[in-house]
DNA sequence: CACTTGCGCAATTGATCGGTTGCGCTTATA
DNA sequence: TATAAGCGCAACCGATCAATTGCGCAAGTG
């Protein structure tokens, strides 16, 4: 179950939680009158936003009230930094592995490339 | 075919491929060889990057260039934003909402929360 | 002109997704 | 105590996904 917090917000109804919950904590029920979806439905999302640590739960009596983890949000901050730095560093600094790429279009020189492969987290080789 | 952005990036592989060509246009077959899949693979994963306008094409010869339309990376930053007011807003200026909405747990007075759910993107009624 | 290379398209398959329905448990309420 | 409300869990279903395989076409190369 590889669950990021990406695949969270790919869904338009989780993104929509998340806002709601940005604004304060809620129940199943109260989230769920916001769309035109089961009960159900929203507590699957919220189950999906559970497994990303993106939700605290909050048992009061019968009710659960669901919070936010505001702070896990910025893991998507954090890989737009990281694009950022990439796009900047295009026409800067990372001249030579841009060489080194260009160069590399039919050959096979894992060097620089490497470091490349590490930030964007694939999984070669 | 409701394909966001965040879908698009959704994927391990198709956020690897962003970064890549955050770098610079690349091929198919360049870009294939940084992961461990099939050239098909990636360019299944290239058409769904087009589908968000996320990419353009370069024809040369029979090679094509894929470059990365960064600016539409900003849809990610627009909605983080977004979020990041409803936080910062949480303890200022929509308290108004916020009463409104905790007030509204059973009842449904589409008033306020109208506003929020245009925010949210929520498909309500 | 044969042959290879780079690429897209189509069909297929197993996995996952988003949603519904039905059930059962616990906590309030009359 | 009987009833209702709030919620999670499990099973199921149609749709979509990610990846593979096989094919055909256009552009270079010997």
């Amino acid at each position: 179950m590889r669950r990021d917090i990406f695949q969270a917000i790919a869904d338009p109804t989780r993104r929509a939680i998340v806002m709601l919950l940005a604004v304060h904590a809620m129940t199943p029920n109260a989230m769920a009158e916001h769309f035109d979806t089961s009960r159900q439905a929203v507590s699957k999302h919220i189950h999906i936003l559970l497994e990303c640590d993106l939700l605290d739960q909050e048992q009061q009596g019968r009710e659960i009230r669901y919070h936010l983890r505001a702070d896990k949000m910025k893991q998507i901050e954090q890989w737009l930094e990281q694009f950022k730095a990439l796009m900047a560093a295009r026409f800067t600094q990372l001249d030579e592995v841009l060489a080194q790429l260009k160069s590399r279009t039919n050959t096979q020189t894992p060097t620089n490339p490497t470091t490349l492969t590490t930030i964007t987290k694939a999984r070669k080789t």
